[in-house]
DNA sequence: TAACTGTACTATAACACGTAGTACGGTTTG
DNA sequence: CAAACCGTACTACGTGTTATAGTACAGTTA
């Protein structure tokens, strides 16, 4: 499914997270799929199943998952998602200080537009969904 | 100064060194000046002046600072810079992934359009220095 | 009933973080 | 030179987080 860097300083339940948010944002996991069970992900990447069902929790808590208890754990719709508001304003910050600081090492500007182009962000002549 | 945190999940010492980044991304801090001394700053803020020099070693290991033994620590250069690319990629990547983030929430374009103006990325008709 | 699933605990070890104190060398000023 | 700054290095301790280990219990399916 994904790999673990046990060497990252960041955590593996956070590496966990990350991975599967990626999968849903990008499309490869698709709503109301059964993502594997904490058991058997635990199993394949050789790490402690309290770690993975952490993983789930939070990714339960901020609307990519939702679980059936004795079924699994499912990917949630994008509709099933609660408030976003705080999160979005996160992310602009976060967009904001790294655009800053790249423009501060000197990054040339096409090789960011060309990062802009990626994201569908700057495409014109297209209407999102 | 700046103001620190103590409530927030991110380490004390991070807190720092992004602060200082950011003000010399900015502009606020210029080339050569001094910045307080560890003693001085960790009496201003409350916290350890070990906390605070571990903070300025890690600004200086970025090359945002430079440290003169018996003198203080210094704002560096952008020019003294050194290797960036490593870093540059690492900003990259933290686009990309805001921004796929950004787009999976939807958040509207235009509220996105008008964070990359403010980084004078988008301004048309104008050259960097 | 058996074999899965999620979930909730407790306990332990390892590590990072922050604090505290001490020490030493360099620079400036009187 | 001596005092008062500066950076730097080091040890030690308390605390919180992370990851692991083991156990237990409820729901679902065959």
């Amino acid at each position: 499914m994904f790999r673990i860097d046990l060497k990252s300083r960041k955590a593996i339940y956070e590496q966990v997270v990350d991975n599967f948010k990626e999968m849903i944002i990008s499309g490869i996991l698709k709503p109301d799929e059964k993502v594997p069970s904490v058991r058997e992900l635990a199993k394949e990447l050789t790490i402690n199943p309290n770690t993975i069902q952490k993983a789930y929790r939070e990714l339960e808590s901020r609307g990519y998952f939702y679980s059936v208890s004795g079924l699994g754990n499912f990917v949630a719709a994008p509709s099933d998602k609660q408030d976003n508001s705080a999160r979005i304003n996160e992310l602009k910050d976060t967009l904001k200080t790294a655009l800053n600081e790249l423009m501060y090492l000197e990054c040339p500007k096409e090789e960011i537009m060309e990062i802009l182009k990626d994201t569908a962000l700057m495409r014109e002549g297209e209407t999102e969904r």
